[in-house]
DNA sequence: TTCACAGTTTAGAATAATTATAAACTGGAA
DNA sequence: TTCCAGTTTATAATTATTCTAAACTGTGAA
């Protein structure tokens, strides 16, 4: 969880100006205690819910892509056709559940790996990430 | 690697006609000796390259469809903005490396997963899948 | 063998997600 | 307070994919 004080810092400090539209998206996202996995459109929904003056479509996608950039969310691997984002930068896992499209964190220490390939000549790993899919029992 | 009758076998039995079109795809996917990671697009360029009489693009997609809910292919994790797909479609893993932004598999065994979390309640799991992005080292 | 017709292919239109454009606006340094 | 680079915005453009409906074809029955 982070104050808005916290998220002013957090935009400057990677050179982002702390604009009204800029602070407010960035409360939606890192002001909460669990995970929020998102896409452009959930975003734009629960930003503008409530409000009178919006917050343009294009200037979410601008901040999204901003905010990435600076390493403040990640984006989540999923066969969807829209992009996932997730506000947990951890290396960590993920349960699927294509019924309901939602994602839930698996925390890294939950998976432990016994055995892993050596990565091809000229390259090393820079992340490793387990998608558990689930379906109906 | 699979030869023209066990391609039209394969049709037959998943209640797809045989026919010109989707037999020069499959060929163009099941015939060889590797996997086959693409997307909708690479196909299409694999399958007309040589071609005078082409196939459309909509059939490249219906093919992709059908085989797909057949399952003869799989579609891939990634968070690229095009759908890939996979024909190995046993359980296994993968390298990406987002520079060639390719992908190579991982035989299922190669990796040993030591201790996962329990799915949540009411939920199974249906499959596993790891991705180990890469980076120059 | 021919016929009939459901299944298939196709060009092109439509849609969905995202990115680009360029004019108006604004945070903050001076 | 002014100035201007950085930002926002409406809207156009692009990209990937799906839809539509007319033409075509594989196949089972006659
Ligand atoms: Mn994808
Ligand atoms: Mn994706
Ligand atoms: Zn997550
Ligand atoms: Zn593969």
């Amino acid at each position: 969880m982070q104050q808005k004080k916290e998220i002013i810092n957090k935009l400057r400090s990677s050179n982002l100006r702390p604009t009204k539209q800029r602070i407010l998206i960035a409360r939606k996202l890192f002001d909460r205690e669990e995970t929020f996995h998102f896409t452009a459109e959930s975003l734009n929904k629960a930003v503008n819910e409530k409000r009178h003056t919006k917050i343009s479509l294009a200037t979410i996608y601008n901040t999204v892509e901003a905010f990435k950039k600076a390493g403040h969310i990640r984006e989540i691997l999923t066969n969807n056709s829209k992009s996932y984002y997730d506000t947990n930068i951890k290396s960590h896992h993920h349960f699927y559940d294509p019924d309901s499209k939602k994602l839930t964190d698996i925390d890294y220490q939950e998976v432990i790996l016994k055995k892993i390939p050596n990565p091809p000549k000229g390259k090393k790993i820079k992340d490793l990430e387990v998608v558990i899919s689930l379906q109906k029992k």
